[in-house]
DNA sequence: CTGAAAGCGCTTACAG
DNA sequence: CTGAAAGCGCTTACAG
């Protein structure tokens, strides 16, 4: 519609009476300018709908703008829920972001990340997908790059999706309910989350099980990739005699192989086996029976990991930890079982 | 790492021993230029590694090189794939492509498309999610606006995802396999997709009916959002003796819906009901029974849409329709009924 | 506290 | 077929 020129800092400044290095100062907010002119010069520049062409301020301050964001092929809804978080925290701190979509190996992907980080058109890189913990930077010489899915010893990256915590709660309230063998389905262990549920659950159960009277018995963890099909095939190479068995996935993805693999095996759930998964995918509910769950705020976990980036990219202080992300939801699938209070 | 300045054009010619104006004319072949000192340029520029500052070009040209994509919160896994091969055709076509969310009623999404599309920072827009067909343009004094999920008289949209064929041939099977009663769940009605889903259906039962011995029953169209909830609640409200029945959902997450709700009724799948979704979700192979659906090339789709964008803007004609993207996946869900071949 | 001037890296008439 | 020069819209020493 509008063949108008767009409006520069020039028409600004000559609008507000002033020159166009003032109008900079005053939107750069970094030379010191008169409470007066600078009232001035906003309210010319509200008046014409001047927006800096950000293509010059790029070419002449060499920063471009622009974050990157790497995205895979797994759990792409959960991802999409972190993207929408993560682009609005970007906009609110003055950044773009492109997206960018990898698959391969770790290291084809971390190569791919590198190249992103070295190429110059952005000045940070946050990534959703594991990379090899080499790639990760908090700046310094170099754009940041940063893990919202993993993390590492520097603490590059959120850690809120890497929590585990719940794990333990979901197992206390299982040998509440009087179970007592258990089951763990991991997912990819290139997945730092996925590592942390393993982690927890394997070190809760012995905890809880040096505690208790009656013995704890842990069949194992199984599986070790995200998809349902692992999970269903890992029931299936379960013993006859396996149940009753509470079985802990590490996600929705393999709850449901399992509670497949379970109806397969003539298994009734909850009766014979337990199932609890995690994220909270929107299919869960409507299982049967339906899955007792891990409900994550994506869109938040992506917001903050932005934030992150944004933090480390200016050399400020990262932004405070969220209030947990995570929430159990309790359904069908684990019968009575629910959290000790 | 490399705190070293990237080189520029001006670095090549140097290095090529021409001017710089040449330089731009070799890469951006607009100028004549000889062939032997466009492979010295050429050669140049590769051994130093130069890559044009996308910055400066787009001063100059005042094109930004860079298209927005427009995503939703629904169906956020199938738009992150659609992403994915959106996001590849823009590489293949020099364009970077910048993703935003948006949330809303139709007439917020398409005030924000809008608000984009005139900004002036983006050459091209395309959207994943519905909005009013004005907001669309195929370019000509302004960027042109395309819609991926879909489609209107004008055909400013890649088709495919609308495209409902294989809901008649769905049916063919489910009518030669015996069934004579149906029921459509259908989904959003802002999407064409949906829309086209729904008419196929209407449309096909009539033709169907008409032209066979039995009379076919429609018991009509129920739901009208992609919640497996309002798939649910219409199962639900089913008079008792609605069974036997084929439910055609518009998409899995309905299917699982009145997977759902019959099991809540008691009534058995594919017994009492037949069942069939659309998408191919990946639970749809695990739930009990597996859901008969219709795979989309997501990826495919996402790719094509962008070409046509591209296309668009570039005053070309767009490019030709691919091979169907959908294919029918025969599951438990709808028992023995298989395609008429 | 403010302005004149240079320059970021590119493209593109224009002249040869 | 090639080069010298201007200018896209901004920011930032520098001088006042």
């Amino acid at each position: 519609m509008s063949t108008a020129v767009p409006p520069t800092s020039r028409d600004v400044a000559r609008l507000a009476g002033v020159s166009q290095a003032t109008v900079s100062y005053v939107l750069t907010g970094k030379g010191s300018i008169s409470p007066s002119t600078r009232e001035r010069v906003l309210r010319a520049a509200e008046s014409i709908g001047y927006r800096p062409n950000l293509a010059a301020r790029s070419m002449r301050t060499r920063r471009s703008g622009r974050l990157a964001v790497i995205t895979g092929v797994a759990a792409v809804g959960n991802q999409m829920r972190m993207l929408t978080g993560a682009s609005r925290a970007a906009t609110e701190a003055g950044y773009a972001i492109e997206t960018s979509s990898v698959d391969g190996s770790v290291a084809d992907r971390t190569e791919r990340v590198l190249e992103l980080a070295a190429g110059g058109q952005y000045e940070g890189v946050l990534t959703f997908v594991p990379v090899l913990p080499g790639a990760l930077s908090d700046g310094g010489d170099s754009p940041p790059v940063l893990a919202a899915t993993a993390f590492d010893e520097q603490m590059r990256s959120s850690g809120e999706l890497a929590e585990a915590d719940l794990m333990e709660v979901l197992l206390q309230a299982l040998v509440a309910a009087g179970h007592r063998r258990f089951l763990h389905v991991a997912g990819s262990q290139e997945f730092a989350s996925a590592r942390a549920r393993r982690d927890t659950y394997v070190a809760c159960l012995e905890r809880l099980g040096a505690g208790s009277r009656e013995p704890l018995e842990s069949l194992g963890v199984v599986g070790g990739e995200w998809s349902a099909e692992s999970a269903r095939q890992a029931i299936l190479a379960l013993p006859d005699d396996a149940p009753p068995v509470a079985v802990l996935a590490a996600n929705d993805m393999l709850a449901i192989g399992v509670l497949r693999a379970a109806a397969e095996r003539g298994w009734t759930v909850p009766g014979d086996l337990v199932v609890t998964g995690w994220d909270n995918a929107a299919f869960g509910a409507y299982t049967m029976p339906s899955l007792t769950t891990v409900d994550v705020d994506f869109q938040a976990a992506g917001h903050h990991a932005m934030r992150q980036l944004v933090a480390a990219l200016r050399g400020e202080a990262p932004p405070p930890r969220e209030a947990s992300l995570q929430r159990i939801v309790w359904r069908e699938s684990t019968g009575a079982a629910r959290p000790p209070d």
